[in-house]
DNA sequence: CAGTATCCCCCCTGATACTG
DNA sequence: CAGTATCAGGGGGGATACTG
């Protein structure tokens, strides 16, 4: 086996998931889009990263159809690099990231940025588990169930 | 965990987040893990990684406190990897995964896996971003604070 | 500006063999 | 069972030069 092994006819959601933006640059040219950026050059700057790898990036994340790429907003005659509807699917995934880390990966008075509400400044409330009429539920509550499949 | 360019340093927590569990393997073990696996071989078996590769993983999140290493719960002679409270705390990080490869991974109709309430079998229900009093919340409404920093 | 092309290093990954 | 040691290779990744 020559090439990395694929997760991806596991059956798992999560392993599929991963196989598409697992990658250790996806996530973080995800984040840079939620913040707003757009051109190809913002977002060389804003990560450092090597522009082989944030072109071979953008199109696989273009082929797998979470970016898409169309026209200057303001009118240029560049392109820009959006967020498709499955790609915004992903800013819970991030929000996800954002709240482990502030949790377990900062010292205390350590600086971050944060995320709040654009109207208000207020922090956004932690995600939470929950069942399906609502309630709140701990991990141990759950289970996965495998369904039967090739 | 070296990295070629790392990104911890630059006050997002979602880029600390990736850097220490942002490759494609460890949430994928971690994923195994809340499903109730805990020693090396089963994860080896489940994941069908190469033993190197899984020790070097299962010896990197160690040292980042997501797993710790004990006796065997079933008093066997053997060790067994468990999560710790920083690694519970990925769950929902899981479950986001889990979530948005359901919605945008599968044909209609493909099976795959699902998790549920252990007591009733219902689904759990979807994550959803809230403000800090508990309204609901458009990723839209909101935006990253950046913080001055080093 | 927005990439493509190229070079090159070395880490990641996988496979196998070996050990306590 | 639970790893460690070792090896081979491919591609991830960075840097630079070049192009439309």
């Amino acid at each position: 086996m020559v090439k990395r092994t694929s997760v991806w006819d596991t059956g798992c959601p999560v392993a599929r998931a991963l196989d598409v933006i697992g990658d250790w640059w996806s996530l973080l040219i995800i984040r840079d889009a939620f913040d707003g950026i757009r051109r190809f050059t913002e977002f060389q700057n804003s990560l450092g990263i090597a522009k082989g790898m944030l072109a071979a990036r953008l199109k696989g994340l273009t082929e797998q159809g979470i970016f898409e790429l169309g026209p200057a907003s303001d009118g240029s005659a560049y392109r820009e690099y959006s967020l498709t509807e499955k790609g915004r699917g992903l800013f819970l995934i991030i929000v996800a990231l954002r709240q482990w880390g502030e949790d377990y990966l900062y010292a205390p008075g350590e600086l971050h940025s944060v995320l709040v509400e654009r109207s208000s400044g207020s922090l956004v409330g932690r995600l939470e588990l929950r069942g399906g009429h609502g309630h709140p539920l701990d991990w141990r509550q759950t289970e996965v169930r495998k369904i039967a499949n090739a």
